[in-house]
DNA sequence: ATCACTTTTTACCAAATGGTAAATGCTTCC
DNA sequence: GGAAGCATTTACCATTTGGTAAAAAGTGAT
């Protein structure tokens, strides 16, 4: 709970008794390993925040093979914003890559803490604007760089993710194939 | 002008007197092909909408090469924005590809327009985001597709600009070599 | 038209990555 | 503890891409 407020507060600020009534619409909820926080073809219901655990953004391309598109850990925000957002079926799914503890807000929760406290809207927009920052910088260079470089630079922006997530996965974020990762880690060492 | 505001009505209503308001703050700018818009290890002072043109957003990899990140093209907003909003050093420049005809705004312009017409922080905020959403929709499926399929999405996503970009800035662009990208150019025909 | 300059195309070979398949290692469940 | 089911590593070869260099094509100025 703490740090969900902490994590807001870089955003702007907030009083006790406001981020109380933030604190008051959350719920928590388990997602055990694999479950999906949201799905494919259906409408985001919520948005969460990350206490405990991994998950990792997916979809599908032209050629029927999985792609990680991004993965979020611990104390950061998560959500298919644009589709929350209108309440529109996404076509990204999340998933929960370890078992995972979160914060989640249903859209109606959302929209009162919205109409509830001045300002929370130029708050939650620099968190997405932030998230979305951050979701550049980390993939954008993978286009130029050869494998090794990529999954250096992955090691060096999520350390201690690499333990806990399957090989499969990290190679299909860095857009390479197992088999190719897993002769990329043999030739660092 | 026209055109710009109707860029902006797509995020937001605003009365012809706002929009006036708007109007009456934006400056032309001309740039001719290779000028910078923007450079690294400067401040960016204005943020811009492109009449007419091509810029792109550049920076240098850690190997000194040259990386494409993203081209601007007609009728679109133009801003490194982070670094604008915070008045911090770039560390991207914005070039022109082509000649360009630009709206511009400075920072104290911009800051007028949020301070007199209600509303304009959340139309803005649309108008960042949309333009990062869009940004990772066009550059994150490149890590994980072949040269050949970059190029295809490349032409469908950017139709018209094949012809007036230099092949080197698109192969920059799509993460390969210009002798890769020229070769698979005669491949597809 | 010619020259100088830049951009694009080719060619050739080396290096990196993918595809297929099998072997090994690691969990989990009984 | 053993068996079944995944995950990871290895191996081998085909394909793609990169690096270097040179030729060809395009552009602009005089």
């Amino acid at each position: 709970m703490k740090e969900f407020i902490n994590y807001v507060l870089q955003f702007g600020n907030l009083n006790k008794q406001q981020t109380d009534f933030i604190l008051s619409k959350a719920k928590t909820l388990e997602l055990h390993k694999d479950d999906y926080f949201s799905e494919a073809g259906k409408i985001p219901r919520h948005v969460g925040f990350i206490i405990e655990g991994i998950v990792r953004f997916c979809y599908y391309n032209n050629r029927g093979e999985e792609i990680t598109h991004s993965f979020i850990d611990e104390h950061n925000f998560v959500s298919d914003q644009q589709k929350f957002e209108a309440q529109m079926v996404a076509s990204e799914y999340i998933q929960a890559v370890t078992n995972c503890k979160l914060l989640i807000f249903s859209k109606k929760d959302w929209d009162d803490i919205g109409n509830t406290i001045v300002g929370w809207e130029a708050i939650t927009s620099l968190m997405v604007k932030n998230c979305l920052l951050k979701t550049i910088e980390r993939r954008s260079p993978l286009v130029s760089e050869d494998a090794t470089t990529r999954y250096l630079s992955f090691i060096e922006q999520f350390p201690g993710l690499v333990n806990r997530v399957p090989l499969s996965h990290v190679a299909s974020y860095l857009g390479i194939t197992q088999q190719s990762l897993s002769r990329i880690r043999r030739n660092i060492r």
